[in-house]
DNA sequence: TTGTAGGCGTTATCAC
DNA sequence: GTGATAACGCCTACAA
């Protein structure tokens, strides 16, 4: 792994030819014979010539700029950024800017983007409406800046690439949690919004899990989810919740996949039921916490909000600024199983 | 998060000043007379300076050389190497060397430190011995080449960091696993040898997250670790597996902490007590998957040596050569439950 | 089709 | 104490 660097110069000489011949074939950039083109290719690929990447980004004066979309619950946004952050502090001094759109609502998050539009040389962006997203994405694609999506994907657009997590596959481990934990027969109770498309995913995968299963999945039901907004629930939630307790009692678990969650896990806790029902659910919102301390939500699974900011940045720098090539569309991330004894290294946690 | 990034040259002309002075007072070296120091260091403070990473690499012709060292199971090295080879891919444009050794023996390993000293920056080691490491760790830092511990930690040297996780911890989170998928009262088997360190800590977090649980916890047993040479085992291994489950008929779980969980699979499979009896153990090796995927096996608690392998590179390399100031003295790498269906993620995964 | 020359923002080595 | 000045390896005119 040690070898001298050599350099254009190093290989002019060499070859006994310019430095600007030997960049011109090794970017191809205007014009070379075809046989100084050979000899140049052939001697670069014998020394596996590598070119300085701190000599190129200087000449260049690279200057990307690259705009972020997004429209997600902040305390998953909170997370998120972090791993901007992290990235944007590696690579600024490499010439990385970045503008940061948060919007608060869909319509919102189109006008931010068609603002933006005219300022960067790419856009990572998390579409909240992935129909909605595919023309715009399309337009800006066709107009030569590249699109990548995040943590939501429109799959059906020209973006590059998607980086987040499968959904259908987190309700599958959460189907898997909750076959382990629950040992007797009995109901479990899936809530979850009807016109929420990750929430579908998530039961899609659980049902899929649990079909050959003796445990009885009823629901789904519908408890409003404030998209963290603030922590605002009515009496109505709770009566809701608590009839669905009253009506089954050999409820065994509660299936959650969205931010219900937390008053789901407080009715249970406040009838003392925590010890019949088991409960598990999705990502890492600040008040699950104590109730997974608690006991009373058994487990967690979450996606790396760190890595959806990270990556997709340092991915895309790469390739606008150092011709890095696109191994895969689809860069799915990890799903943890998060519970109580392991909490501690999701909750903000990172290395750099 | 936009800025028009400000050359020394531009600081030098706004003050009146060579660039040269201001390299002086940015880099503290030659003497500077200390109203212009004062002067200097307002002005870069106040328009927020940053200096040209590209720029730096290139004029100190950066070359650092850093040496790794590891004693490891060579499944386990090689999930590392993944990492050291992306890290390698990343920085060795801006001058990273690497010099890799992999140990057979303890013995060899100090030999081979000993031998690549003259010819690194500085060393990534997991001492196998960490007691005995510590005099050739603190010997290293004597001579001023820095010292990082990796995946085993040497606590009691100067080392600068140290990358890997909290066995301990990795132990009752085992714990926490094996107390929600046993419902019944029974007994829990632990499988561990008495001279490996790491397994002794594993033993410790368990019994601490299981000591008021009604389940009985019976051993340390013994069996044979062949730390991944070979997959070969004695008959002598299989019945002393037998032999426990025999003679307790209301065994209901196996605690698994080295790499004999192969063999107790195996045994506890083909005695058809798989529904009977769960397992968990740690990391993933190859030769575990298939009765993780069966179910067997019931749950892995993983550590990352992905990361393992690729964030010390990173993180030393920065400091040595870009003044990345230490953080913190340990990085603690999360640990992860990895069950059938997030299985995939962790085996062979990564991002970059 | 090929070669020359100057510059990118630092660092380092001289002089003054 | 301070200021020129020449690298570092690559890119980009512009000239031949």
């Amino acid at each position: 792994m040690e070898l001298k660097n050599i350099t254009i110069s190093e290989i002019a000489e060499e070859l006994d030819l310019s430095r600007s011949t030997i960049d011109r074939v090794i970017n191809n950039r205007g014009s070379v014979a075809e046989d100084t083109k050979r000899k140049v290719l052939d001697y670069i690929e014998k020394i596996n010539y590598k070119p300085n990447k701190a000599a190129m980004h200087l000449a260049k004066k690279t200057n990307c700029t690259i705009g972020l979309s997004y429209y997600l619950p902040e305390k998953f946004a909170a997370q998120i950024k972090t791993g901007i952050k992290d990235v944007y502090e590696e690579l600024k001094a490499y010439g990385l800017n970045l503008i940061i759109k948060e919007a608060n609502s869909a319509k919102e998050q189109i006008e931010q983007i068609k603002e933006m539009q005219n300022k960067i040389d790419a856009l990572i962006l998390s579409p909240w409406e992935p129909k909605k997203a595919k023309s715009i994405i399309n337009e800006l694609i066709r107009k030569n800046i590249p699109v990548v999506t995040f943590n939501r994907d429109a799959p059906e657009s020209n973006r590059l690439f998607y980086f987040g997590c499968d959904y259908i596959d987190a309700g599958r481990i959460a189907g898997e949690l909750i076959k382990k934990i629950t040992s007797e027969p009995g109901k479990i109770a899936v809530i979850s919004n009807k016109d929420d498309l990750v929430g579908k995913k998530r039961v899609e995968g659980f049902r899929d899990v649990l079909k050959d299963s003796s445990q009885q999945i009823i629901g789904p039901y519908t408890v409003y989810d404030h998209f963290g907004i603030n922590d605002a629930y009515t009496q109505k939630d709770i009566n809701y919740i608590k009839k669905i307790i009253n009506e089954n009692p050999d409820l065994k678990a509660f299936y959650v996949v969205n931010q219900s969650l937390y008053l789901v896990a407080k009715v249970v806790k406040e009838m003392g039921k925590k010890n019949q029902i088991n409960i598990i659910g999705f990502d890492l919102f600040d008040n699950f916490i104590s109730f997974l301390k608690e006991g009373v939500i058994d487990g967690l699974i979450c996606q790396e909000p760190y890595s959806q900011g990270y990556f997709p940045i340092k991915i895309l720098f790469e390739m606008l600024v150092e011709d890095r090539e696109l191994k895969k569309k689809e860069f799915i991330t990890r799903l943890q199983v998060v519970l109580k004894e392991n909490l501690h290294y999701y909750h903000n946690y990172h290395y750099l």
